[in-house]
DNA sequence: GCCCTTTTCTGGAACAGTTCAAGTTTATGC
DNA sequence: GCATAAACTTGAACTGTTCCAGAAAAGGGC
C-alpha cells in the first residue's frame, strides 16, 4: 500500500519522495532496525540511494514524529515506526535484539518523577535489560 | 580522603593506580559527566593521563560495578558514581543537562514487564525527557 | 627494601557512525 | 509544461571510540 506511506508524508507537509516511502516501508516491515540495515533494505529497492539520503530522511521523519528514534547505550541508533502506543523495549545485553513490551500497567503509575527539578518532563521512557532468549540458552 | 577510593578498587579486585583514582573522584565529585570532560577532570591533577587511560579506566570501573555508563539517545556516553540506589534519570532535550529522580513509587509496580517475551530482565531503566529550568526560560 | 611478573598506561593510528557542503535532480503548485 | 523550493547525490570531514605496540608502574615474594 505505497498510497497509505504517501498518506502518512502528506499529513506532515512532507514531500512523497521515492527514498521517504522505501524508508517507510523498510521500518513498517522491519522494526527496530539500525540505520545500517535500513540503508540495506532501502536499497533493494532503489539500489542509486545514499546513505545520506536515509540519514536525512530518518531525521525528517523522527521531526515529523513518524519514526521514532531508540538507542540504548552503547549500541547505534535504530528507528522503528510510531504506531503511537506508548510501548517499551526490551534489550538484549548480549546480542542487542530489541522486543516490544507494552506498558505493564497501561496508565503508568510510576511514570511521573517524584521530584522533577523544576524539568518540564513530556516523556518516560523504560528500557528492560536483560537476555533473550537465543543468549540464554547459549550461556545455559 | 583517597584511601576511601582505594579501598573501593581493592574491594573488586582491581590495581590501585594514580589515574583510577582521578577518575573516581572526578565522578564523586560531578556526577553525569561525559567522557571528555572526565578527561578534562583528570587531567586537572594528572596532566599526563592519555584519554586511552580514561576509557580503560571507566570500563574497567563499569565492568566492577563502581561506575554506572549511562547514554540517553543521540548524546556521547555519560558516566556517574554507582551509588547503589536504584534511582532515575530526566534528561533536557535542549541542553543535554542530567537530574537525578528517586524511584517515584519506592517498589516500581511497572518495571516487570507484562510480557517479556522470553527475555531473562535483570533490570529496568526509566528515562525522563523534558526540558530543564534554564532552557524552558530561554523558550518562553 | 629490591626484583620479577603482570597489569596498566602512553602515544599514535585506525575505525564506525554521523554530519557538513556544493551542486544537481525532483516534487509541487500554477 | 514551467518556475521554485525542497530533496537527493557525491564526497569529504568530524567526533567519539577502539585497537595496537612498547614503556611504565603496581603488587607479591625474597
Amino acid at each position: 500500500m505505497p498510497s497509505d506511506l504517501a498518506a502518512q508524508l502528506r499529513a506532515v507537509s512532507l514531500r512523497v519522495t521515492r527514498p521517504r516511502l522505501a524508508v517507510l516501508a523498510a521500518l513498517r516491515d522491519h522494526p527496530h532496525v539500525d540505520t545500517d540495515t535500513v540503508i540495506d533494505l532501502v536499497r533493494a529497492d532503489l539500489p542509486m540511494v545514499s546513505h545520506q539520503a536515509v540519514y536525512n530522511v530518518l531525521h525528517a521523519l523522527t521531526a515529523a514524529g513518524l519514526v521514532r528514534r531508540i538507542q540504548p547505550a552503547g549500541a547505534t541508533a535504530r528507528y522503528e515506526a510510531q504506531a503511537g502506543d506508548n510501548h517499551h523495549h526490551i534489550v538484549c545485553r548480549s546480542c542487542g535484539a530489541i522486543a516490544d513490551v507494552a506498558c505493564a500497567t497501561g496508565h503508568a503509575p510510576c511514570l511521573t518523577a517524584s521530584d522533577d527539578h523544576g524539568f518540564v518532563v513530556d516523556e518516560a521512557e523504560v528500557v528492560y535489560w536483560g537476555t533473550c532468549p537465543a543468549c540464554s540458552e547459549g550461556i545455559a
